[in-house]
DNA sequence: TACAAAATTTTATGCAACTAAATATTTCAT
DNA sequence: ATGAAATATTTAGTTGCATAAAATTTTGTA
């Protein structure tokens, strides 16, 4: 079943995807054309068009290929130290951090999520959610091994811990994202400090 | 300092505004174009490039204009009840959740979170982001009340605290708004199970 | 009242994403 | 090996956002 055409069109798509990510990279996301892209690659226009659907649709096809590394970085990363929440969820974040850098800069990525956002009811969409259902899973995984370990009260349910951590950080990293001059130690940082302060609520709540 | 022209230009932009305002939600975002918009306003589609710079730029301005009844309607809610630090969070939710709903349909709104992040850089986004922080200060100012009022430890610092509640609030409402199934309690009860989560964890950390 | 300056609207045009019809290539059955 | 079916690619065309140059209107002053 690995014929010609197959063949060929694998080429195909890979040429495209790695001039696209050149062209995002050199000329940014909106001055890049397609028609661009589709020279560079050596084809034609409309081919691009029928391989990846949009321009945006490329976009999210090259953030799709790093996924799977992603989600192996973070358990390997997180497997090693079941110590306490802030540091899990602090190490959580920083390989994402560094993992989004390392791929694409932030301009890029802040049309990643404008594109993700809106068409969120879209089909293309759809890797992009799942992604982070599995990236709040990862941290559920982790919270009930602490709560084995007896680091955490049995009382907590895992997944609404899991999730909560989880949305904390995403607002933190879309933050990082959005701001030509955050660092990432600055994000690690906030993140400490909003555990921090959330932790020290209990007082209050037990009364 | 009231002549015609300025009289005029009130009007057009307020024609404009309300033009689009319906095309948005009868066509939705994308349909719509500038040029049914100025057509419905009775100027031409340029005139509407001119006053709002782009497509996007009418967006954010319909957005804009409710800013000022939304930190109203906030302070007037919270002003009544500084009681426990969950109820302040999801009532400063429900507020904004349904002020947002109020206005525009979701699928409109994903487009404003859109067009904000992907011109995070632009100044054409300040507002929103101003607003974003004005709208943590008033979850500050309220743990501050509640420190006054001995229902919080006085060693949580305001600002993280406000700033943490906050940024968990936003990734709700974004989740919110991104998905067509999601509705006004589903989001608040998640919020709850985010905070009884969070303020479970001080048992762990005080260890 | 008339005229020059300032500002604003419109006519005309460019540019790039996307679509549809047409052309070319590969595959598979006889 | 050959021709028909399936699939892919390209040429040509449409649409709509955005801009530059031209025409119109208002303002303030003599």
């Amino acid at each position: 079943m690995t014929g010609l055409r197959e063949r060929q069109k694998e080429d195909r798509q890979t040429s495209i995807a790695r001039a696209a990510k050149i062209m995002f990279l050199e000329h940014g996301f909106e001055k890049a054309t397609i028609e661009g892209i589709a020279q560079a690659a050596g084809v034609s226009g409309v081919t691009v068009h029928n391989y990846y659907g949009t321009k945006s649709g490329i976009l999210l096809a090259l953030v799709a290929e790093n996924d799977r590394s992603l989600i192996a970085s973070l358990n390997k990363e997180l497997s090693l130290c079941p110590q306490e929440v802030t540091e899990v969820t602090v190490r959580f974040a920083k390989t994402i951090l560094e993992h989004v850098l390392m791929n694409l800069q932030k301009v890029i990525w802040r049309q990643v999520i404008a594109t993700v956002t809106a068409n969120a009811d879209n089909s293309i969409s759809k890797p992009y959610f799942d992604l982070d259902q599995e990236l709040a899973q990862v941290l559920v995984l982790q919270i009930s091994r602490m709560q084995d370990a007896g680091i955490l009260p049995k009382s907590i349910v895992p997944e609404n811990l899991g999730a909560a951590l989880f949305h904390l950080q995403n607002a933190r990293f879309i933050q990082f994202v959005c701001s030509d001059e955050l660092q990432i130690e600055d994000v690690l940082r906030r993140i400490r400090n909003d555990l921090e302060a959330l932790f020290s609520v209990q007082a209050a709540v037990s009364a």
